[in-house]
DNA sequence: TTTTATTTTCAATAATTACTGAAAGTTTAA
DNA sequence: TTAAACTTTCAGTAATTATTGAAAATAAAA
């Protein structure tokens, strides 16, 4: 295979997990892009490398640079702003580790931990709610510890820990 | 906060995060509804108690039923199907780990695998590329093997594991 | 059989989400 | 200053994804 068409292909991949996992398509593409690249690229040439408007790559770069997932760049002598991409996948997970975490599981926990609160908890009915949400609300806190683990220990302990489990 | 009140805040809920994380809202939401049902509900009833079409209920609890998320109960006497929900959240966790694992996780391993394998890898082009590629090749590894201890382990014994590391 | 209850399918439509492109805004250099 | 280079915004549009509802298919009962 050449090297063009694997890029191309690799950035096609990446966009279509994102996406798989309610992350914009564009915005996986971008960070492919700039995972790949072995220099920082300007907005003209992302456009350019994904066949994509300036407000489309714009908003992406910003949304990039919001997760830490890319960092600008500044070259002397240039007024163009250039991005480059986190190229250490376990750098990369952790970013979108803490992200998510953040956004979606510690609300999800507030609002766990209030469902929980309800009159007439004696009922088949309630004791049924009670015990799954109970149930998720514990599961979801041991996720969130996880997380929190894995963001303070490097690559080597978190997996080593884990797969000596497997043997 | 009454238990009608509650229930749907956690159908709304778990909509929420099913659709924050790539899986069709509705499906959550019967999967939600069927989680702190006490008793298995036929397709009638997730359509009232969602509002929602009989198609749309259909489709959904199909696709549930493929993840194994909830199951088909014959009531005797009865001409309809009625469905129950797995009420214990570990094996939840583990029924969607297994099918995104291997809807997901598995086929961006295969073709990692292949863009590898490029002629004239010796470019620094090529080489950052390569370096990337490997990279995440690696960590998806780690991640399926991780998803795969965990397919296998109980609840306390894998967040132990995990936990424990956080002291 | 024929009838009735139930489930499945799918074309049409609605809702949501993403993208474009041009105008407005900002920054730097002359 | 003014002009040029560049970035941001956002209304309009396009693309994607989800939903409806009615017809077709299937299964059980009469």
């Amino acid at each position: 295979m050449k090297l063009e068409e694997a890029k191309l292909q690799f950035i096609q991949a990446w966009g279509k997990l994102g996406s798989e996992w309610g992350i914009n398509r564009t915005m996986a593409q971008i960070h492919a892009l700039l995972m790949i690249s072995e220099k920082p690229l300007s907005t003209e040439e992302i456009m350019e490398g994904l066949s994509i408007s300036r407000g489309n790559a714009n908003m992406n770069i910003r949304e990039l640079l919001n997760w830490n997932l890319i960092h600008k760049v500044l070259v002397p002598g240039d007024r163009k702003e250039y991005f480059n991409g986190e190229k250490d996948i376990w750098e990369v997970a952790k970013r979108i580790a803490r992200e998510r975490k953040k956004r979606e599981i510690e609300p999800v926990l507030q609002e766990l931990k209030q469902l929980q609160d309800i009159e007439d908890s004696n009922s088949p009915e309630a004791k049924q709610f009670l015990a799954t949400v109970k149930n998720i609300h514990g599961f979801a806190d041991k996720i969130d510890k996880s997380v929190e683990t894995m963001l303070k220990a490097d690559e080597n302990w978190f997996f080593g820990s884990i797969l000596k489990l497997l043997k």
